[in-house]
DNA sequence: TTCTTAACCTGGAGGC
DNA sequence: TGCCTCCAGGTTAAGA
């Protein structure tokens, strides 16, 4: 699931390929996915242009033109970018295609159609406004210990549905959650605001790790996500928590398995034992 | 204001 | 083999 290592993943792929590139036209295979689609404003404010840079904020694919225009692209839970050679066909759930001038074809596949595409005359003056309201890049130096011990103060909810809300801290999904808790020692379901400083200080920390080691290794492939050439993310192997339940826990041993339960709607993978 | 839950969506797994 | 049900989860809206 494209977590911010797996957006990112997908933004340096694209970096590779698509600045400098020409877009010669767009077809809308489907007419909504997460988002209503508008084929002319896409039209309109696509073809003929030359993309400039591939950037990320949080979650979210930023596609700078070279007029200052732009496009935000969100991945969703099943979305995938790809640049196909001139000639390939296209698979099964592809759902925008951007033709490039060079004859390579930009593709978007979402088979759940839950991801969004967004097109802006002027993606800066956008930008500040369609990100209001999202908190602290992880890897940013804003986002510490003292900063989330802040955000955490006077909470109730638990503190796994808090490190996962965007406007707390951006591009924590499911997955990294889960691992990031599990290695910082805390109960995914402790009250925010039942968790001191040295708790969030180990929180954070593990955050960051967990984050930068998962880009290190292209992202996570459960079941659905592919970097831009066709590779599965090799985080997979290095999980310790998430979708192990029932076998024993890294850091206990044998006899002490972990768990699963469900934490703010989601599948949560813990150890009693050494999570508090 | 904060928190929880449901809805969106489709492919795959498992049960019958 | 075919049908049915459940599950996966990022985001957002609705309701408590």
């Amino acid at each position: 699931m494209p977590e911010l290592p797996e957006v990112e993943t997908v933004r340096r792929a694209l970096a590779l390929h698509l600045p400098g590139a020409r877009l010669a036209g767009v077809e809308l295979r489907i007419d909504r996915l997460r988002n209503q689609l508008r084929s002319e404003e896409l039209a309109t404010r696509c073809v003929g242009q030359t993309i400039r840079a591939v950037r990320r904020r949080a979650k979210y694919l930023l596609v700078d033109f070279a007029d200052g225009g732009g496009m935000i692209l969100h991945l969703g839970m099943t979305g995938s970018l790809r640049v196909d050679p001139a000639g390939a066909e296209p698979l099964p759930h592809d759902r925008i295609c951007w033709p490039l001038a060079d004859g390579r074809v930009w593709r978007f596949n979402d088979p759940r159609r839950f991801g969004t595409v967004e097109v802006f005359a002027d993606l800066a003056a956008a930008e500040p406004l369609r990100f209001a309201a999202l908190g602290p890049e992880p890897l940013g130096e804003t986002f510490t210990a003292d900063y989330l011990h802040g955000a955490l103060q006077g909470r109730s909810a638990s503190v796994k549905s808090l490190i996962m809300d965007q406007r707390v801290v951006v591009g924590v999904g499911n997955i990294y959650a889960s691992e990031s808790l599990f290695r910082a020692g805390i109960l995914p379901t402790r009250q925010g605001g039942r968790v001191g400083r040295a708790a969030c200080a180990r929180l954070v920390a593990e955050i960051r790790a967990v984050l930068a080691e998962a880009i290190d290794c292209g992202g996570t492939t459960i079941s659905d996500f592919r970097a831009p050439d066709g590779s599965e993310g090799r985080f997979t192997i290095r999980l310790e928590a998430y979708g192990r339940e029932g076998k024993s826990c890294v850091r206990c041993g044998e006899g002490h398995p972990i768990r699963r339960r469900v934490v703010a709607g989601r599948s949560t993978f813990y150890c009693p034992r050494c999570q508090h």
